[in-house]
DNA sequence: TAGATTGTTAATCGATTAACAATC
DNA sequence: TAGATTGTTAATCGATTAACAATC
């Protein structure tokens, strides 16, 4: 999933999609492609260097990924020289080159919206340590669930939004509501000035340019392995 | 997000991975990207036929779709040709088409390994009225929580694996587990009997030839969304 | 030096899209 | 016929990967 400005989508993607150009001049282009495999990279290289590894060579970190060592050796190329020819790269300079790259030392705070089961596990999966994120707020359109909590984070209104965004400094509105709110949320979302949407929501979003969208879709992806299923399995039960 | 055998998904592509050779050679090739599209178009045309349309034009459908109107009518015509020149698309039998591809008129018993927030999430999502799928048992680790239920699907024993499988006839694991056991789970679904996995594990998985492997990565998506973050924002507090 | 491994080039492959003849 | 829209071609674009010179 990837997608671009106000239409496209992923893609992608199985692909997700991006509003605008996000990528600033100063710095180089890294292809949508590779960025999108620098947080398995950088998984496979923060669990080497726990183990104790000093430097990896593109072939091993290929295998620990899962893809090509040319891929491995272009991707990080485009982050700078960080190899060393006949030795490999160095771990720990890697790893903080990626997180660095992924903005893992920094601290985004985010807001769910939608109180439901998956926004409840949203907020506990990025309730665990260091992932470059915090859930500071989840807000829920249903009176009885507001004031409750979830983890450590409380549920507001969802007419709270324009106070509580500019109030956390909310950069990231991840929207886990039914399809029918859901452009709705994005408008309210952007218009209490969040910068980047993350939408599970199975419906195609629309936002301003600037505005930075990438989108998950569960359904899709058990449709995809499902066609696959029906290529090479033979038919279940008929609904 | 998807991939291809062996890696994982986002890890292979933001997009989603596939093990093997998924297309039997009997029916046309259908180009990965165009299958993971296929979902999003038959969304939009489900609506347009419940809002009454008859016939839907490329550009129409691209609108609602998000994509580019020259792409929706080479995705169509790899599923044979359904439209009318001058006129546009049936939307009767574009639904039917796509949902047939889609599988979308089976009924694949499904597995949940994990009844933690996200197999909760899963278990709920996906019992909803028609997709093609249905959650048939739901497994755990933990004993505290064999006997319970989420919605009205069982939790059972993970230790069942080999009873549940042929006898429910699952044809799909979905894997909800903490990293570090997912491969053993992936393992003992494949020796139960299951044909295809879809893994929210964030952790590269291997799987024999023949078994479907897609992956769904969560926090991959906000790391993505977090580079591009950190190429166009101010740098929030540091972490 | 001999062996290992990077960084980069260039070939290949596949996906996107503009354009337009075909045709309803 | 005139207008609309498909189906398909061909150009373009971007991503993957084999290969190998550079070099540790």
């Amino acid at each position: 999933m990837t997608e671009r400005a106000g239409r496209s989508r992923t893609e992608e993607d199985a692909t997700p999609a991006i509003a605008a150009d996000p990528v600033s001049s100063l710095n180089p282009v890294i292809p949508e492609a590779t960025v999108a495999r620098l947080p398995v990279y950088f998984r496979a290289v923060v669990a080497e260097r726990q183990a104790g590894t000093i430097t990896i060579s593109s072939d091993r970190l290929a295998e620990l990924a899962g893809v090509n060592a040319a891929k491995v050796r272009k991707d990080l190329s485009f982050l700078g020289t960080y190899g060393i020819r006949g030795v490999g790269y160095d771990v720990d300079r890697l790893m903080a080159e990626m997180g660095h790259q992924l903005g893992m030392y920094q601290n985004w705070p985010c807001v769910i919206v939608g109180a439901g089961n998956l926004g409840a596990a949203l907020a506990n999966y990025l309730s665990g340590d260091e992932r470059g994120f915090s859930v500071v707020a989840i807000v829920d359109a249903d009176p009885t669930k507001w004031g409750s909590h979830i983890g450590s984070v409380e549920v507001h209104a969802d007419d709270d939004l324009p106070r509580l965004v500019p109030s956390y400094d909310i950069a990231i509105g991840i929207i886990t509501t039914p399809p029918a709110v859901a452009q709705s949320v994005a408008d309210r979302l952007v218009s209490a000035g969040v910068g980047s949407i993350l939408n599970f929501a199975p419906v195609v979003l629309t936002v301003p340019d600037g505005v930075l969208l990438r989108n998950v879709d569960l359904a899709l992806e058990l449709q995809v392995l499902s066609f696959y299923q029906g290529r090479t399995r033979e038919d279940p039960e008929s609904a």
